[in-house]
DNA sequence: AATTCGACCAACCGCGACCGA
DNA sequence: ATCGGTCGCGGTTGGTCGAAT
C-alpha cells in the first residue's frame, strides 16, 4: 500500500510562485499565523497549492529577516566546520546563520562552496573514482598480490625487499595490487584497465627494474595517463613548512585540504591558501574520520609524509588506510615525494 | 545570430520522525 | 500499542540565465 499523498495533486498548482500567491500567503500568515496545520492552509489563504509547498516557499523566502545570496568568509568558514563536524544536516547549519535557510546553504554548498573547498578542481580533472578498484579477480598469469602497508607499514623497506627498485621523483615503482599497475612519472599517473594489465605485467617488470621507463613506453604498453593536478592530493602534514607538496613559488601547500596535526590534540585543517580553518580532528581518536575517509574516495592520492615514520596521529592513519583508502590497494607511491596513490 | 553548456537556485518529492487520538 | 495525519529534512529535478563556442 503506497503513501497517502499529502494533497490532491490533480487540483494544485506546481512551479514558480507569483506575486499575487506570495503576497496572499504572506498575508494571511502574518494576520492570522499558520495555525499549525499547514496542509489546511493553502483552502484557508485561496491558494490552489500544495500545504507542503506553502510552508517551503514561506520558509525559503517570505518569512520576515530572511538573507539570499553574498555568503560572507564568516559564514562560509560555519558552513564548512559545521559540515565536517556534522555532514549534511542542513537545517541544524541554517539554526546557526540567522537569516539563511537550509535550502539555501544547501544550494551554496552544492554549487559553490564544496567546489571551493575541494580546491577549484575543474571537472575534467575531478574523478570521483579516478583509478579503477577492486574487486576484481586476478588472472592466474598475474603475479600474487603484494601485502601492501603490512600492519608494520614499513614502505621503504617492503619495496626494497620485493623489488629492489630504485626510488626516483619522477618514477613510482609499481607497488600494485596485482590486476593493475601504475607509474607516477612528472604528473601523470599511468594505469591500466583491468583487461590490459595481464600484458603489461612483463612491461612492468622490465621497465621497473631498468627504472629507465619513458612515457611513450608506458603508452604503448595499453596504459592511459591520467593528469595527477595537486589540487587531486589529500595532504596530511604539520605544516606549510614541512608540507612535501608546496608550491615552489609560493612556499604555500597545493593539496586540497591539508590536515594538521598539532600536539596530538586538536587539528586544523587549511584551506587552499595555506589559511587555517579549524576543524575537529584527531586520528588516534578516530574523530572525524569518516569525513576525511570520504574526501579519500574523492581525491586521487594522499600526502602523509609521517606515514612512514613514529609518532603519535599514525595509528589513526592507518586505520584509515585499512578501511577507506582502497583497504591497501594504493596503487603505487613516490616515495621521495611522499604521495600514496590509492 | 544561433546553439550549447554549465552554474545557479527555487521548488518538488519521498521518507522518517513526531504527535495526538 | 497502534494508526493515521502532519511536519521537517535532505536529495533531486527542472527552469532560467549568462558565458562560451
Amino acid at each position: 500500500m503506497g503513501r497517502a499523498p499529502c494533497c490532491d495533486k490533480a487540483n494544485v498548482k506546481k512551479g514558480p510562485w507569483s506575486p499575487e500567491e506570495d503576497s496572499k500567503l504572506k498575508d494571511y500568515i502574518e494576520r492570522f499565523g499558520t495555525g499549525g496545520n499547514w496542509i489546511a492552509l493553502p483552502q484557508k489563504v485561496g491558494l490552489k497549492r500544495c500545504g507542503k509547498s506553502c510552508r517551503l516557499r514561506w520558509l525559503n523566502y517570505l518569512r520576515p529577516n530572511i538573507k539570499h545570496g553574498g555568503f560572507s568568509d564568516e559564514e562560509d568558514r560555519i558552513i564548512i566546520n559545521l559540515f565536517i563536524t556534522i555532514g549534511s544536516r542542513w537545517s541544524i547549519i541554517a539554526a546557526q546563520l540567522p537569516g539563511r535557510t537550509d535550502n539555501d546553504i544547501k544550494n551554496y554548498w552544492n554549487t559553490k562552496l564544496k567546489k571551493k573547498l575541494m580546491g577549484l578542481i575543474p571537472n575534467s580533472h575531478h574523478r570521483k573514482q579516478p583509478v579503477p578498484r577492486p574487486p576484481q579477480p586476478r588472472t592466474s598469469s598475474l603475479p600474487p598480490p603484494p601485502m601492501l602497508f603490512p600492519s608494520s607499514y614499513e614502505i621503504q623497506s617492503y619495496q626494497q625487499q620485493q623489488h629492489q627498485l630504485p626510488l626516483l621523483s619522477t618514477y613510482s615503482p609499481p607497488l600494485s595490487k596485482g590486476w593493475n599497475f601504475s607509474y607516477l612519472n612528472n604528473n601523470y599517473l599511468f594505469t591500466t584497465d583491468n583487461s590490459a594489465s595481464a600484458s603489461a605485467t612483463t612491461t612492468t617488470t622490465t621497465t621497473s627494474s631498468s627504472a629507465t621507463t619513458t612515457v611513450s613506453s608506458i603508452l604503448s604498453s595499453g596504459y592511459e595517463p591520467l593528469p595527477v593536478k595537486d589540487q587531486d592530493i589529500l595532504d596530511f602534514g604539520s605544516d606549510p613548512g614541512s608540507c612535501s607538496n608546496l608550491d615552489q613559488q609560493h612556499q604555500q601547500p597545493q593539496a586540497t585540504t591539508m590536515i594538521k596535526q598539532e600536539e596530538g590534540e586538536l587539528q586544523g585543517q587549511r584551506d587552499n591558501n595555506g589559511q587555517m580553518m579549524d576543524a575537529g580532528f584527531d586520528f588516534d581518536q578516530g574523530i572525524g574520520i569518516g569525513h576525511w575517509a570520504e574526501k579519500m574516495n574523492d581525491c586521487f592520492g594522499i600526502d602523509c609524509d609521517y606515514l612512514s615514520s613514529s609518532g603519535s596521529g599514525r595509528s589513526g592513519m592507518n586505520w584509515m588506510m585499512d578501511h577507506y583508502a582502497g583497504g591497501g590497494n594504493q596503487l603505487g607511491v613516490d616515495q621521495e615525494k611522499g604521495l600514496y596513490y590509492f
